[in-house]
DNA sequence: AATGAATGAGGTTTCATTCAT
DNA sequence: CATGAATGAAACCTCATTCAT
């Protein structure tokens, strides 16, 4: 709940405000009711978006049966966001932040390199189990970024700013000893590591196993693959 | 009606089968000239498909643009595909079966298990290099096979048989004991490693590097995943 | 409902009657306060509406803009007119009835013939420069009157007024035979050249001339056109 | 019909034409049929157009009512017109161009002025008698120039040529000596004059007489307006 | 009294698909 | 064999209007 105020901060495209500027200047914590309404009611449509996302793609879902699924009317739902094209950027932003949030957790713990990155992959995919649109949308994403040109925006700048973060991670691991290689191969890997893991069950849309059994696997196949030369092999 | 039926019948909607030149179906001399010539309209308009998907989605191409590219009437490509969907499966399957070659041939060679991997490494990135609709489509075709169930056939039926084309792969390095580990595993992570590296390339539409340079890459951290316990850290 | 009713009863809709000032309706003094601030209101929503109308077409505006414009909710609005056909109507009357005012003080001063007309002509030329809404949307009145038939009522009953007006003006002119000809004739003419000169600069958008200045012209023209023939200047 | 063709020649605005530098360059006489019934078709669906608005205001129309009303789906509509804005800048378009044309022939015939500017009024009162569609929406279509670009530039654009043509035939009455006064105002007046009678009943919606009978109204206020003083008659 | 959140019918436009020629 | 004119369902989005507060 906290979590999500902090997260709508930046969310809104779609806030027009009549602003006006002789009145309230919008006492942050007076505006009570009215807006948590709002919040609520966006909230609830963004579930309804993505319970539909769950079942088809973006293209096969219409703005009347999020409107539906979400108990409201089409029209409020254009009140609240600016157009299909926002509620599904919004619903992606909203995901990735969170999920952001789970990898700068873990990268900035204390500890030893492996341990976190351990706790690393153990978080995200605790986190993806439990978001299942975000692991399942992934691919749909990307797709659709070449279509929507809002999309594309939030995912760049979403990936840059997560590039940024594991270089400052592995450099530590560097630092640290206990691997060696090229930062940009690294991050590769334990994105493809990541995301291969959890791709191949989504294919086949049933889990043969539970993907955070496979944390141990991909935290292994990585500190193997970039262990320094001298005591490998 | 009549007319009809008669017409699917060559089609090559669904009939043809992942046989792939070994078992060709109907006389290849028999129906000559008229079958041939349907044949390289088939083609010419899988062309202009994979030409337009390489621009955009498959939600963004419209029947008309692909007749157009293909210098084909609407009509005609109707009478030879029955939908839109039947191209878009026709195409993933053609390009996969092409794929699928590569692998049967890389890894069904002779040679040591390391030296026939690079291969297949090697094999695959260049084929996706000179192939790049595979590449960029791989995500979308994920996408769709979650509205277009004949797709997700397709997709499920190429899987298993690669599947089993690299278990059976797999044991052969574990029965030299130059890897060692879960079938299952190994098979997720190669995958992984191949795709995430071209992946990456493909969400930002640059390629930092060359994809064929990666491909050693992806055999060393695989072989370093996997290698025997004994020499290894 | 009953608070329906009440409320609808002094909202001007319609039942302001072409009394005008004559008949006063309510006692003016009565009802003070609410009733005033009521009335207010109602010309603070036409002057928004006016406004709005000044830079586009009653079809491109809507009701939340002219709420916006007007600093009161919709609800408001709706509580004051009955619809934006209502407020659309009610904009068209009240100039309507300030133009008529004009026409009538002219036409019934005392004075030569020429020198009302050109008073007139003048006092109407002034008055629509101060008052652009009108000339702007004379055109606009005249098509929303095929869909909204009150505004054709509306704009139905002024004419025939005016017409009255014009008769008798020019009887008078007749009497004292400074013009001759068909009174239909007349007022077609008349009318012609006072909304032609004006449309035309309307059109362009750009005054090539201040109105005005035409207003000389369209009285020599009038009085040339139907200046007895015996002793025509 | 040949008229016609002439006509067509800058309308099509949705002429896409699949062009293909290779195929036939478009023998003007050899396309018929197909390219015949097409014309006839945007035809038909033009006048369902030009129905429509006889009775409502271009806002009020659906494209669907076209549609219905010419007898053809509304993809068909789409196909010919780019847009319901195409309909229309294509309606007024063509019924300007039909009315230019009876001004040149009318202002450029051989003849006295006096007997010329009879014959342009008769021509114009007839034309617009039998295209009633002009008449009635002169207002409309300055209206929706203010919401419609194009049609403002089609506006616009006649208006400079009507004008031109109008001053030379002006400038020729002058030469001969039958009139006098500034051009820009004779300009005025006479447009005035003649929509000035026409607009009249179409404000009223019934004729109380016959618009042709007031042609020489016109030319006779016109004459007596710009006589020259010397010896006006 | 005054608000503005909520509604939903309806408008324009697109595009996969058919069928007469 | 091949065409492309014609279809019409359905998508996205707007806005006049209502009603609980």
């Amino acid at each position: 709940m906290a979590d999500y105020d902090e997260v709508s901060d930046h969310t809104g495209t779609s806030e027009r405000g009549e602003a006006g500027g002789a009145g309230a200047p919008h006492d942050a914590i007076t505006l009570s009711r009215k807006e948590r309404e709002r919040a609520m009611h966006r909230d609830q449509i963004l579930d309804a978006a993505r319970n539909l996302l769950g079942k088809k793609p973006y293209t096969e879902i219409t703005v009347q049966e999020i409107a539906a699924d979400a108990e409201f009317s089409v029209g409020y739902i254009y009140k609240i966001f600016e157009s299909k094209e926002d509620i599904y950027v919004t619903l992606v932003r909203d995901q990735g932040d969170s999920l952001l949030r789970i990898v700068e957790r873990e990268m900035g713990a204390r500890g030893g390199f492996e341990e976190r990155l351990s706790n690393l992959v153990n978080g995200i995919f605790d986190w993806l189990d439990s978001n299942p649109f975000t692991a399942t949308h992934m691919n749909e994403t990307q797709c659709l970024a070449h279509a929507l040109p809002r999309l594309a925006a939030v995912h760049a700048e979403r990936e840059e700013h997560l590039q940024e973060k594991a270089y400052a991670f592995f450099r530590e691991g560097l630092q640290a000893g206990v691997i060696q290689g090229d930062l940009d191969i690294m991050m590769r890997t334990l994105r493809a590591l990541i995301w291969g893991f959890i791709g191949e069950d989504l294919l086949h849309g049933i889990k043969s196993r539970k993907w955070t059994e496979y944390a141990p696997v991909v935290v292994r196949v990585f500190m193997r693959a970039f262990a320094p030369e001298g005591g490998s092999r």
